[in-house]
DNA sequence: ACCAGGGTAAACATAA
DNA sequence: CTTATGTTTACCCTGG
């Protein structure tokens, strides 16, 4: 990968000679280069390396050595000339930031030399308030809007709500325009001098300004250090600078990942956090995608619920890229099988904090459509709902629904036709939908039928629910077993919980040893009207009592009652 | 490889 | 005619 090659002293000065520079003034871009590689990821090891050779030949050359090396100038040097040139902008950039400001004066006509102009428009005094300032500025948190000087110091004291751990240094009025104004001293002896222990260039008996860590054996030889290694001088005022820069640079880096954690959360817990910044897209690299269930989720334009303008934008019908976080592989597909390795505890507490969960955030839950369309019908008095009391039962209870109308909608006709568990009933005013409990327990037996091993396997671990991974899990407080039926219990203890579980994993119960069935309190037999289509095999009498317990309440929680409408049709709410 | 269950899409019918 | 509601078929995917 790398090659031996290096930049010979004479490219070297034909990059830096665009900038007149001194040897001194070279070490400390040298020194600048280097924190500003710390930063960007694009540096690596070969620039480090490069580097290092770099300034290896320096001295060589500051020694009167003549290169030997040949004045190849490979690709490689070029990225690194490049990359050097770009960090030099990216300091004057910086320094135009600050001169905006009024901390630098440069005066017109000279080109913006990064370090002479500091000395000369600032005051021992400041600069050195300057210095502290900075090298305690990492307190400064709050750097999001701005990409530029979110370092300035201007806005770090009026802006900064976090408590700063000096100080101010500037008072208001010497902000934005003209130098600073000079402080008393006594503001100066907040600074860390008079907390020896905790001094920051201070540490392990060793000095760490920064490219210096000599070895200071005690706190009063670090401060003679201080003072002679570091006094106030060019270069030190320029790695000061760079010491800002490397700052900056965090700042805005922890800006991005903040940005960043806010979408995620935004994502993933619509309600829970708020969409502050814009964001960009997350790029967040990611193994699996919500793919199908995202992209056909979304077909044309985006309909993400308006409390999430985070999300990304990107036509979603084009790829995974966007959606995805390393921690989503479980939600997965929607076609994917429920029966997986979940393996998650179950607590009570986590149910009514599931529905909420679905309500709030498009984590498409991991039931099928049948078995939602059941719980939908059960949940209601009757007993029986129209198809469109099913539909607003979907968008109520669940975020993901309130988008892809034509989709899901299609879906659950699609299951109400085909599954015979579902009964249309031809009510007075019209036709509603109830469910053949039988039926539906009939339905996927599969193979878990005379194993209780299994099947109490599949309590426990009730693999069914769980949409969202460990990882998820772990990071918001909200364990699933989205048993969202249950809220509509008075009471969900563990046993009724279990026998939810059990009947929501599927009637595979009945065939085994259906002792288990747990009596259902209330439920009504069938309304009292007869089935129109009766999908062939009407009831089956042997087993009139299946474990129907789950849904014993007619009522939800009350806000809720009013049949809301959520428009199905994405409104472009975002779009772009 | 096969099969079953489930999801999605779409064509079609019918009633409002 | 349009829309909502149903029905049906086809295809795909996943997991057993």
């Amino acid at each position: 990968m790398m090659t031996p090659q290096v930049i010979t002293p004479q490219q070297m000065q034909q990059i830096l000679q665009q900038q007149v520079l001194s040897p001194q003034q070279l070490q400390v871009l040298l020194q600048q280069q280097q924190a500003l590689m710390l930063q960007q990821q694009q540096l690596q090891e070969f620039y480090k390396k490069q580097q290092e050779q770099l300034q290896l030949q320096l001295l060589q050359q500051h020694a009167g050595k003549q290169p030997k090396e040949q004045q190849q100038v490979s690709t490689q040097q070029l990225a690194f000339q490049q990359q050097l040139l770009q960090m030099q902008q990216l300091q004057q950039q910086h320094l135009l930031s600050l001169q905006r400001q009024g901390l630098l004066t440069i005066q017109p006509g000279q080109p913006a030399l990064p370090l002479q102009p500091l000395a000369q428009g600032m005051i021992p005094t400041e600069l050195q308030q300057l210095w502290k300032e900075v090298t305690s500025a990492h307190t400064t948190e709050e750097t999001t809007g701005n990409n530029h000087s979110s370092l300035d110091l201007t806005t770090t004291c009026v802006s900064s709500s976090a408590p700063s751990k000096t100080s101010l240094i500037m008072n208001p009025h010497a902000s934005t325009n003209g130098q600073l104004s000079v402080h008393t001293p006594k503001r100066e002896s907040l600074s860390h001098e008079e907390h020896p222990h905790s001094h920051p260039l201070y540490g392990h008996g060793v000095c760490k300004w920064p490219g210096c860590e000599a070895v200071c054996e005690d706190f009063q030889s670090f401060l003679k250090h201080l003072n002679s290694e570091h006094a106030l001088d060019d270069r030190s005022t320029a790695q000061c600078r760079v010491q800002m820069q490397v700052v900056q640079q965090l700042e805005l880096q922890l800006a991005k990942d903040k940005e960043r954690l806010q979408a995620m959360m935004t994502h993933l817990h619509v309600k829970s956090t708020e969409p502050k910044t814009a964001p960009q897209p997350l790029n967040l690299v990611s193994s699996v995608t919500l793919s199908k269930s995202a992209s056909e989720a979304s077909p044309q334009s985006l309909p993400h619920t308006p409390t999430t303008p985070t999300a990304p934008i990107t036509p979603v019908t084009q790829g995974p890229s966007v959606i995805t976080t390393t921690s989503m592989h479980t939600v997965g597909p929607i076609r994917r099988r429920y029966s997986d390795k979940y393996n998650v505890p179950i607590s009570s507490a986590d149910i009514a904090q599931n529905q909420e969960f679905y309500k709030n955030a498009e984590v498409r839950p991991p039931f099928t459509y049948a078995s939602l369309i059941r719980q939908a019908i059960l949940e209601s008095p009757e007993k029986q709902l129209t198809l469109n009391e099913i539909y607003n039962w979907f968008t109520r209870m669940f975020a993901y629904f309130r988008r892809n109308a034509a989709t899901w909608k299609n879906a659950v006709r699609h299951n109400l036709s085909l599954h015979k568990c579902f009964v249309r009933v031809e009510n007075v005013k019209g036709a509603v939908w109830t469910v053949d409990e039988v039926e539906f327990q009939k339905r996927r037996p599969q193979k878990i039928s005379g194993n209780p091993s299994l099947i109490k396997n599949m309590q426990t671990s009730h693999a069914y629910c769980t949409p969202l991974n460990a990882a998820l899990q772990a990071s918001m407080a909200e364990n699933s077993i989205p048993l969202y039926t249950t809220a509509s219990m008075g009471n969900p203890t563990l046993g009724n919980l279990a026998s939810a579980i059990r009947e929501e994993l599927n009637g595979a119960m009945e065939h085994a040893n259906s002792n288990e069935s747990d009596s259902s309190p209330g439920r009504s037999p069938m309304p009292a009207v007869h089935p129109v289509h009766v999908k062939e095999e009407p009831l089956d009498p042997e087993e009139a009592e299946g474990p129907l317990s789950l849904v014993t309440t007619a009522n939800h929680s009350p806000d809720f009652d009013h049949d809301r409408d959520y428009e199905d049709e994405p409104v472009n709410e975002d779009m772009e």
